[in-house]
DNA sequence: ATGAAAGCGCTAACAA
DNA sequence: TTGTTAGCGCTTTCAT
């Protein structure tokens, strides 16, 4: 019946009202807007006019449901707790948005994926492939996709990297050593590291270089943990032991912004002047540096390249089905503030 | 040929399979896992059973190209730049994992949408409807959902939002008009309100709260207005000409956390005591406020609960169909800090 | 209570 | 260069 009243009510144009309009068939419609150099120009451009004209958009579905691909990529946001997520929750939600725009570009969906995922979620989602951002290890999304054909690209590093999924990462290693040097040339001879708990790569990274630096500057390693990661007040207690040791350190490199406003404070409490008396930086910039006075010298890890690097990778992994290896590094970026004296 | 040739290559299984394992119609197995009744309770659990044994599971587009539904929200964050974005960048993040769960729950997935959309990506994103965050009115899809069929719910209000589409937000006033209480029974009897310029509409909503406690406490109000809202140094600037006048306010309630961050310090270099020269309060919560000395009264705009509650007002829209009015106010939380003196 | 059949909108062989 | 045709996997009348 519906095939013989031809819509009264507006329905959304489609392939068959644009083949009438145009007086051809729905195959050389779709391969008009599809195709590429199948068809000629004069014709493409014709079927593109009339699509304008009445307002054609192919349904999405009906495309997917015979091409077989969903473009859409999920997006997963830390592996635990939010209260674990929000101290770095500028470096998430800027990473977002330019995964959002870089999927976007490419013609895919960028789908919020929960944390705890079950195989029926992930046949839901109808996702190609998907980011994990920060992840733990223990995200279930990390064997089930896999395990369906989805791909995973991580915004930083499982503990077994070599053998894992493929990853966007900073060189923290680098990042950390031109943090050090940096004290040094300013004359700061004792850095300390002060860590949070934590199994991400980018703490192993920091202790790496850390060490390595010390060995190579003939000082003794004085590496502290805080304990959980988003508490300014543990950071600094644990600042306040450090500092109020015998033989203290003259510069301080914080694993996590909130850690170094931890050692801020704590620096004020024992009447050392920053830079002069302590030099002080954190591993991740963001807002809180810039809110702290004197404001904190930090290495901004770029999060949107992150994010954008992420989508691109997936991209090619999906399109091109190549081997699931591979990998890409970031820089990152020493942004000097006051909490740091220029050389 | 593929259809006498069944599954050599692994595919997912259909609903063919699933209808040719139970010995049951395809119609039947449909009915049997989405039907509400039709279907004998013993048929139903056989089928049910049959599928999580042969692991089957719906394909999306096949059912929406059916149905006609896409199971599908878009989430849309911020209107402008990542500037006036990033220091709300904790509450967002919150709102938008809450959000993800609540749409989740309902059947439906979250896309990422990108502020500035068009006619085609609307068609692309394939939503049934849409939440935005913080409109400033200027988002293209206020117009083109509603044009195209896709109800909309913002997170926050427009300006004229007796006639826009549903809300979801918090009552600003009332919040508000707390903080100034709180204040007056701390003994600050002269409070000032600094706000961050834009059109959001709970900075209309502070002002005019504020105005009307000054009028019935026979206060001159004394509103200033910080400038470009995320720059804690520009509210520190208005608060040191604020603070330095004659007759000064002794009390601040700031629109903004950045803003209350900037007072702080103007505070300090001023010598006054907070909170017993000064107290300070700010409108939203964030990380930030527990990151200063003293720590900073705000109120916890429940971003988690706006979040949920737009989802469900959105399901209403949807799947009811009903008048695309209808608004929700989430109550906010006054969080009680060491910048305000308990009364 | 269950099944047969039509068709959602599109693409991809294959035919002309 | 273009058209015909056969589905993609599912839901939904309408029969039985």
């Amino acid at each position: 019946m519906s095939r013989h009243n031809p819509c009264i009510a507006s329905r959304r144009p489609s392939i068959r009202d644009l083949a009438r309009e145009t007086g051809l068939s729905t195959a050389t419609v779709s391969q008009a807007l599809n195709g590429m150099g199948r068809i000629p120009e004069a014709t493409r451009r014709r079927v593109q006019e009339a699509a304008e004209q009445i307002g054609y958009r192919a349904n999405v579905h009906a495309r997917s449901l015979v091409t077989g691909r969903n473009m859409t990529f999920g997006v997963q946001v830390a592996g635990g707790d939010s209260a674990t997520l929000l101290p770095q929750s500028g470096y998430f939600l800027e990473l977002l948005n330019s995964a959002s725009a870089a999927a976007n570009e490419r013609g895919y969906a960028l789908v919020l994926t929960p944390p705890a995922v079950d195989r029926d979620s992930v046949a839901r989602l109808a996702i190609d492939g998907a980011v994990i951002v920060d992840p733990t290890g223990a995200e279930s999304l990390l064997e089930l996709g896999p395990a369906d054909g989805v791909p995973i690209v991580t915004a930083g590093r499982l503990p077994d990297a070599a053998n894992g999924p493929a990853w966007v990462d900073n060189d923290h290693r680098a990042g950390t050593t031109e943090v050090l040097e940096h004290f040094w040339a300013s004359g700061h001879r004792k850095p300390a590291l002060l860590t949070s708990t934590g199994r991400q790569s980018y703490l192993a990274d920091a202790l790496a270089a850390y060490r390595d630096w010390c060995d190579r500057h003939g000082q003794e390693p004085l590496a502290v943990t805080a304990g959980r990661a988003s508490n300014p007040n543990a950071a600094a207690e644990a600042a306040l032991r450090m500092l109020g040791a015998e033989n203290p350190p003259d510069a301080v490199f914080a694993t996590l912004d909130e850690l170094a406003v931890g050692v801020l404070r704590a620096a004020r409490r024992l009447g050392l002047r920053v830079p002069d008396d302590l030099a002080l930086a954190a591993l991740t910039d963001s807002e809180l540096m810039r809110a702290t006075e004197p404001q904190i010298t930090a290495i901004d890890l770029m999060p949107a390249e992150i994010g954008r690097a992420s989508v691109a990778l997936l991209t090619d992994l999906v399109e091109r089905k190549q081997p699931s290896r591979g990998h890409q590094t970031v820089p990152s970026r020493l942004v000097l503030r006051g909490s740091t004296a220029a050389p």
